[in-house]
DNA sequence: ATTAAATATTTATATATTTGCATTTGTAAT
DNA sequence: ATTACAAATGCAAATATATAAATATTTAAT
């Protein structure tokens, strides 16, 4: 088992990494991150047509719940994943909601 | 790409799917569940010691996403993994929640 | 030093979630 | 029909989350 005893500060862990992935908007920014990608806060606002605090909010979360990594580069700041395991959280769903 | 478009209805289903597993009772839970394990309400109330009537709004969220399947014999009911796939979401956590 | 562009933060409001207690419903046995 | 156990539901208080508008910060260019 790998949750040694399942302790508590694990499941924490876990449960608030799996919350900031849980919401439409910042799934969606997942499956734009695939295979490696970095998008700056601007292009992940425009192509997700919200609000540029909003998106720098959902951001802020997925990054400080360590599902993603930022990177500055001049004026823009660059997102991706941390884990690329984490596509597969999103394609496991995935199957999951397909027949259904 | 197997979320046609991104679209949102998709986008909502796996976020409440996810949502209903964020949570660390309800991970705590499906950690249980593994392998086709099937536990009534008070077995599962007593493995984590907390209230029954807790722990049957926990499993009637995960339940109504999706996550849980039950079975009613007698004066019990059973609760199981409605996808077996979805243990590798909790699999996929675990292994990016331990290098950190 | 000004200006402009890209991000981040603050603030306020609306909404949703978690929890346990008390109650109710469902099932089986006497 | 009464009793007993299992599970689900209604409720209320505490807490957390989402959103957007306004503001602030950071960086680069002039």
């Amino acid at each position: 088992m790998q949750f040694k005893e399942l302790d508590a500060d694990r499941l924490d862990t876990a449960a608030n990494m799996l919350k900031a992935i849980a919401h439409p908007m910042r799934i969606a920014i997942l499956k734009h991150l695939e295979g490696g990608k970095k998008l700056t806060v601007t292009q992940i606002h425009e192509l997700l047509g919200i609000e540029q605090s909003t998106t720098s909010h959902h951001l802020g979360i997925l990054k400080d719940k360590g599902v993603l990594c930022s990177r500055r580069e001049g004026k823009n700041t660059f997102y991706y994943l941390k884990h690329d395991v984490l596509s597969q959280v999103v394609d496991c769903l995935e199957r999951c909601t397909c027949g259904e």
